[in-house]
DNA sequence: GCATGAATGCAACCGAGTTGCACCCGTGCC
DNA sequence: GGCACGGGTGCAACTCGGTTGCATTCATGC
């Protein structure tokens, strides 16, 4: 198969899990994976417009919703309240980076540290790190 | 001076950086410092309203951002994209619990963890932890 | 070809948060 | 006492991300 091709990516992606790979779909999935830090819902319109493949916005936020359903996507919710979507798959406990001032998510490689202790009662399942700061790109400009 | 009473405690806090503690000022504060978890914009409106002391929603919102600004309160945004405010004092680096049947959103009173490595370029100031999972009260509810 | 259900598109809606502007009220000055 | 001034407050209208309801389209199995 064509590995190579972000289009057959992403179709092979959807049709592992059994599900029809839809024309919104794919462009959704393939969109994600090209892009290279996490991408929101306008972003993600806008790309999807400038390939003169418009979506509408329910689509998007309908298929945004079923791939992180089928864990071929996640989502973070960054200060400015609004969600971000990457392709990455889940590593459960990867930890996110925001920059404070373009406001973009990446996700991080690296694994995270220990847990906080939690009060009694309190049941943990899942811990969310994200580091606040600069990316690359606004350090080297504001430099 | 009467630090047994939450009122007084408000103003206080609030004339200890030299500013005027105003009616809103002050209820707000209280009302934070009394709240035993973080507390969101709507809860503050309704905690107002029940003691027959109505808040406008925008002085609200300027008193809580007044409030961050002064160092008085801390803000964290939860998955639901509402702010939630809390009057603990910012222990730079303690992490927070977000319940994920009730929404409410806890400090945790632990260190963290060590940061994640981050790209090279890219500048960390400030490390955000999240802990999802249940509180005690949900699962206590929910067993 | 046709019934069926999932996917899509459109419009209207919701709720958190913001902005603009008028008003109030305490303070300093004459 | 009257008045200008400025910070704080209240009201209304707005923005924006996201959701819901419903009709239509499309793929799929029979």
């Amino acid at each position: 198969m064509n590995t190579g091709s972000p289009h057959h990516e992403a179709v092979r992606l959807i049709q592992a899990g059994g599900a029809s790979a839809t024309a919104a779909r794919v462009q959704v999935l393939r969109l994600l994976l090209a892009a290279h830090t996490t991408a929101s819902h306008q972003t993600l319109m806008q790309a999807a417009m400038d390939e003169a493949r418009p979506l509408d916005k329910v689509t998007l936020y309908r298929v945004l919703d079923w791939l992180v359903a089928q864990g071929l996507a996640h989502s973070v919710t960054g200060q400015d309240r609004v969600r971000r979507f990457s392709a990455v798959p889940i590593q459960h406990g990867h930890a996110h980076f925001e920059c404070d001032a373009c406001g973009r998510l990446f996700c991080l490689a690296d694994h995270l540290g220990a847990q906080p202790r939690t009060p009694p009662g309190f049941e943990a399942r899942q811990l969310d790190v994200t580091v606040h700061g600069r990316c690359a790109d606004c350090t080297h400009a504001g430099a």
